[in-house]
RNA sequence: GGCCCCGUAGCUCAACGGAUAGAGCGUCCCCCUCCUAAGGGGAAGGUUGCAGGUUCAAGUCCUGCCGGGGUCGCCA
């Protein structure tokens, strides 16, 4: 299904021949051949760069190597030309018949086209959003919830077990202060007047919260001090922010297999069985920090804490997991966590973590190294700040929170299906402008608008063609006749769509969605060329006079819009037919 | 000061180590008797921050600088 994996192996199976008739050493190390499209479309439709990997090693001139080659391959009939250009690429020219072949493909596959079992079944865990359970959602935390839910999408897609989960924030002071905010409210449901002292959370989302805790406590607590409420108002008010947050991420199309419970690890043991499997491995030790260079602390002063070793796994400098007080710092159930999907037999960990946690890259990756004795491999993606304009100007809002533009706040505006797809159309380690004006407008100049306008003008032609009375069901536009499709436009048009399959590889691999959003605006862009050379070649409409030539046309343009609704459903976008 | 990210056309950004570094915006010229012009075609615009190195091949990898941002033990 994937032209340039199967040509890939055609290579291959000719290098091994050559191989076999002693043109070229044995025991070469083929992993570097690559087949790939030329950025140059003159070159032809593949380009192998196996001659100049391989002249080294077999110690031959590359178009030595290249010539041979050439003469292998074209004893496949699917390869029409090879020739070799440059310092020693071998240029590949296949039968139309293959190109046109992809429609087919396209058709019986479906919204499957480009899936692939390139993940072998390996367990990922996608650990994102992750906010503190202490408020609404927050603009900052959209991008994050974006890319990891694109990326989980693109993994599964790919062939991999996935499993996106949310680690909530509920161990540390964080909520107690929200405890203590939302006693305040409580209070004031109770008729008097609430002290939002400084440090308190002020925003005017609690207040509901308030007026629960009186619904299920009355005026009960009013006279208890805080040693009596706070553990059950702390609980109560995070599982309502908790709930809050599922809400948010909904209005995103965001869903989560697991939310895990950072308070849940205090109390079982577990924390304590993660330092202890670290202190086997001789990484735990009392110690005195030297203070940062550079940066002077007023108020430092060295201390005797329980450190990681993480130096020992690659950090800079080794890292504390207790407080001097003896408590656990933030660290020490983090680390808890991912031993937790370690032992949950995870293949791979993914963490999508805010810039600001930058700092934080290495000593988690010591961490998994060394619990998972280097097995489980921990990818970071630091997803960069969003900066929100609105018409141009700097933008700052808020309806519900006071000092923060809220997720709600953005979707509502904006769109989910909007939100998403801007939020991929860079790559994750950039900053990224958000412009509320800029993405609600119907131009070019905003990808969404330009990829939903191609599937619109598709549907636009699926309309037309039924109108005229021209069969266009699945089943007979993939058993329509391909092979006139035989302008170098409509091959383009085809190759644009072949490169879906290889496109999907390279995102999954790299752990990059962003890939597929750039890709989109690729393939619009030339179905909108080519929906406008119709304008001066007749032949290239897509309804015609005759019926059997619109069949293959609008095969064609399905086709198309298949791909583009298999990537915008990996984006989470939701296709639209029609514009309005 | 240490660490991390970024630096590509006037602007915003692409480019799995591959060939003559690509799009959009902006500027200039052109295309609707005709499937959605909400679109398309063309022109102009580049020493990929600087200097070395590795490689058949470097925007991409390595080292050192310069500039911008983030971060740096009892916050999470």
């Amino acid at each position: 299904m994937n032209l340039f994996a199967d040509l890939r192996s055609a290579v291959v199976d000719a290098l091994g021949r050559m191989t076999a008739e002693g043109l070229l050493p044995q025991g070469l190390d083929l992993s570097a051949v690559a087949v790939e499209p030329p950025r140059d479309a003159s070159h032809g439709d593949m380009a192998t760069n196996a001659a100049m990997v391989l002249a080294k090693p077999a110690g031959k001139n590359p178009r030595e190597i290249a010539d041979a080659l050439a003469v292998k391959l074209l004893e496949d009939p699917r390869i029409q030309a090879a020739d070799v250009a440059g310092p020693g690429f071998l240029n590949l020219r296949l039968a139309p018949a293959l190109w046109q072949d992809v429609i087919r493909q396209v058709l019986s596959a479906g919204l499957d086209y480009g899936r692939s079992d390139l993940g072998q079944g390996l367990k990922v865990n996608v650990e994102f959003v992750s906010a503190n359970p202490t408020g609404p959602m927050h603009v900052g935390h959209v991008r994050g919830a974006v890319v990891g839910d694109a990326l989980s999408r693109l993994l599964a897609f790919s062939g991999h077990d996935v499993t996106r989960e949310y680690y909530i924030n509920d161990g540390g002071a964080q909520v107690d202060v929200l405890a203590r905010s939302a006693f305040e409210r409580y209070r004031e449901a109770n008729g008097l007047e609430p002290e939002i002292r400084e440090g308190l959370y002020p925003g005017d989302y609690l207040i509901p919260v308030g007026e629960a805790l009186k619904a299920k406590y009355g005026t009960s607590l009013l006279d208890q001090p805080e040693s009596v409420w706070l553990a059950d108002v702390r609980e109560f008010a995070t599982a309502e922010m908790m709930q809050m947050i599922r809400e948010d991420l909904a209005q995103l199309g965001v869903e989560m297999d697991i939310y895990s419970s950072e308070k849940a690890l205090y109390g079982t043991g577990e924390i304590e069985a993660a330092i202890e499997e670290l202190r086997q491995a001789g990484l735990i030790y009392e110690g005195v920090l030297e203070p940062p260079k550079g940066k002077t602390l007023e108020d430092w002063e060295p201390r005797e804490q329980m450190l990681f070793r993480s130096t020992a796994h690659g950090d800079d400098v080794d890292r504390p997991v207790q407080k001097s007080d003896g408590s656990w710092t933030y660290f020490a159930p983090d680390i808890a966590y991912h031993y937790n999907k370690v032992k949950r037999g995870f293949d791979q960990l993914i963490d999508i973590f805010g810039a600001d946690h930058g700092g934080y890259v290495k000593r988690m990756k010591a961490a998994v190294s060394a619990l998972s004795g280097g097995k489980v491999p921990l990818d970071i993606k630091l997803v960069q700040l969003v900066k929100l304009y609105k018409g141009g100007e700097p933008f700052k809002m808020s309806k519900r929170a006071g000092t923060f533009v809220t997720l709600r706040d953005v979707v509502e505006q904006a769109g989910a299906d909007v939100t998403r797809f801007i939020m991929l159309t860079r790559k994750n380690d950039v900053s990224l402008d958000f412009d509320f004006d800029k993405v609600l407008e119907q131009s070019k100049d905003n990808p969404v608008f330009y990829v939903q306008y191609a599937n619109a003008r598709i549907n636009s032609v699926l309309r037309k063609a039924r109108d005229a009375g021209i069969a266009v069901d699945q089943a007979t536009l993939a058993a329509a006749d391909h092979g006139q499709l035989s302008h170098a436009a409509e091959l383009a048009m085809l190759k644009k769509i072949a490169e879906w399959p290889r496109l999907v590889e390279i995102a999954a691999r790299n752990n990059e969605p962003h890939r597929v959003a750039f890709y989109l605006y690729e393939l619009a862009s030339e179905f909108h060329g080519l929906w406008n050379r119709g304008n001066d070649e007749l032949s290239l409409r897509f309804v015609q006079e005759d019926q059997a030539t619109t069949q293959a046309k609008i095969a064609l343009v399905q086709a198309v819009s298949v791909v583009i609704c298999s990537g915008l459903a990996i984006l989470g976008v939701t296709p639209v037919e029609e514009m309005r």
